[in-house]
Order: C-alpha cells, then sequence, then structure tokens
DNA sequence: AAGATGCACAACCGCATTGTG
DNA sequence: ACACAATGCGGTTGTGCATCT
C-alpha cells in the first residue's frame, strides 16, 4: 500500500519556530480556527508542515497552556495516573488541565522517573526492583487491568469532551456528539453507585482513581489522596460546576442509557473498590528540585 | 576562559487509529 | 468492505542553556 507523506517536504522549514511563524499561526487560527491542519500552512502562509503547525499549537500556542514549572500536586498526579495507565501521555494531560501530553512526558522522563530509579522502583511497574518471592508475578490482576482499561477509556471520553469545550472562536466541531460507552458507564449507576458510597468524599462525582486510593483493601496507602482536578480544588464549587458543564450534556444526550450495563453493575463496582494503589508516595516530599 | 558534559524542552518521525468516499 | 486521507499519539532526537572541570 504505501504510506503517503504528511507532506510535501520540499520548501519546508523544520526546526525551531521564530516569533513571527508563531504570530502567523496564532493570527490564522483566530481568525478561521484550525479545521484542516494539512491545508492550514498553505492558507496561512507559512512554510511549515501540518503536522507541524498542529504540534506547535497544541504544545505551545494554545491559550490554555499553563506554563511554569509543575506543581508538587501536580507531579503526584501524574505519577499516580502514570501507575494506572502506563505511558499514555495524552490520557494522563486531559487530567491535568493545561498540561500537554508533550510536556508531562518530558517531566516523566527527565524527572519522575529518575526519582522513581533512585528510590529503587521500577518506573514501568511502579513496584521496588528487588520484589523477593514474586518476580515473575504480573503486578496487575486482572481485576485491576480491567479497572485500569475502563478508567483510561473514561478519561479519553473526557478528554475528547473537554477539547471541544475549551476553546475560544469556535473552532469546527472536534467532537461530535454520540454515544461513548465507558463515559455512560460512569455516568450511569455503576458510577453513581460508586460516587456516593463514600459518605466524606470531598466531591460527588471524583474519578475512581481518588476513590479507589481510599477504599483500598490492601491498606497500603501512604496517605496520598490525590484529586483529580487538582486546579479546580481551590473552590469546590468551580469544580463541580466545570464538571457539570461535561457531564450535563453527556447525560442529556444519553438519556436513553439505561440498562446495559445492569448486568455487570456489581463486579464492576467491585472492581472498582478492589482497585489498589499502593504506590509509597512518601518520596515526594523531599524533593529537591 | 574554554571545552566537555548534562539537562530540559521543543520538535520531528513514524505507527496507530479514525474518518470518509 | 475497502482504500486512502487526516489526525492523534508516543518514542526519539536535536538544540540551547547551565554547570562542571
Amino acid at each position: 500500500m504505501g504510506r503517503t507523506p504528511c507532506c510535501d517536504k520540499k520548501d519546508l522549514k523544520k526546526g525551531p519556530w521564530g516569533p513571527e511563524e508563531d504570530e502567523i499561526l496564532i493570527n490564522y487560527i483566530k481568525e478561521h480556527g484550525y479545521g484542516s491542519w494539512r491545508s492550514l500552512p498553505k492558507l496561512a502562509g507559512l512554510r511549515r508542515c501540518g503536522k507541524s503547525c498542529r504540534l506547535r499549537w497544541t504544545n505551545y500556542l494554545r491559550p490554555d497552556i499553563k506554563r511554569g514549572p509543575f506543581t508538587v500536586d501536580e507531579e503526584k498526579l501524574v505519577i499516580q495516573l502514570h501507575a494506572i495507565l502506563g505511558n499514555r501521555w495524552a490520557a494522563i494531560a486531559a487530567q491535568l488541565p493545561g498540561r500537554t501530553d508533550n510536556e508531562i512526558k518530558n517531566l516523566w522522563n527527565t524527572h519522575l522517573k529518575k526519582r522513581l530509579l533512585c528510590l529503587g522502583l521500577d518506573p514501568l511497574t511502579h513496584e521496588p526492583f528487588a520484589h523477593c518471592g514474586s518476580t515473575t508475578t504480573p503486578r496487575s490482576s486482572p481485576a485491576t487491568r480491567h479497572m485500569a482499561q475502563w478508567e483510561s477509556a473514561r478519561l479519553e471520553a473526557e478528554a475528547r469532551l473537554s477539547k471541544g469545550l475549551l476553546f475560544f472562536n469556535s473552532p469546527p466541531p472536534l467532537v461530535k456528539p454520540g454515544p461513548d460507552y465507558f463515559l455512560r458507564l460512569w455516568n450511569s449507576e455503576v458510577g453513581e453507585s460508586f460516587r456516593n458510597m463514600n459518605g466524606e468524599a470531598k466531591t460527588d462525582c471524583r474519578s475512581p482513581i481518588s476513590q479507589a486510593s481510599s477504599s483500598t483493601k490492601c491498606g497500603s496507602v501512604s496517605g496520598v489522596t490525590i484529586d483529580v482536578y487538582p486546579n479546580m480544588a481551590g473552590s469546590s464549587s468551580t469544580s463541580t460546576t466545570a464538571r457539570n458543564q461535561i457531564e450535563d450534556p453527556i447525560d442529556a444526550s444519553f438519556s436513553s442509557f439505561s440498562n446495559e450495563s445492569e448486568d455487570s453493575s456489581d463486579t464492576a463496582l467491585q472492581l472498582l473498590l478492589d482497585f489498589p494503589i499502593n504506590n509509597d508516595m512518601s518520596f515526594l516530599e523531599d524533593d529537591t528540585t
């Protein structure tokens, strides 16, 4: 079959972007949105391939990008999410508003991975390297893997929705309304049961990651409670509002969803409750960076 | 002061996935 | 159902700056 190149490489500039190029790209997107990345450079008068423009925009020029160093909370969250999702940087980034997958990937590769290594933890599994007696035992049980799949799919669904809601200038529709099984499941009785079960929970719609952290059976959680929406933690009303903005339209459009998950509700809920997050995060406290 | 080395981050490459005719 | 185009994503590389020797 062969693969067509993403662009004609002749006469295309590569390497670092200059301020003029940034300005052209920003102005073009402000004015026209970003319908087709492939045709954008030509229309905007840039000698770059569309892929390069997309990357520059999503990783650097986007107005909602948060600059500056990661906070301790953000680092904790990245580690915790990485333990569940692995190198799925986009899914992790979806839980850190204003942070890009590239940024998180760099953070991991330059800081967090080394920090885990220094502490004798395998950055891949988040387990100690010397694991007497069970070196060949897979880290995750089937239930854990199921949970991780479930959660990552939900994160992706939320990420897609968030992208569609965040941008100014009403760009072309990024999110086509339609059923997303996992998000619907999260908003269904399974998720609801889960959200309601902890009376002391800070909000009523937190991720199963954090909830599972506080309800794990193995009891080895080292006191780290992760709020999956750390930037909203400052004001709970903001948090609720922001989340509702995402969830309300979904609830509305998913009103027909009722019994699809019924038969597996108990199992799924149990999996949520059983999901262990037992990484010791105490090392973050002596962060020297 | 100058070269070597390490680090952080932006950008690129290529495969995977999704959309469309 | 298929082929192809478009886009997303993760791994890797390149570059500039800071620190060390």
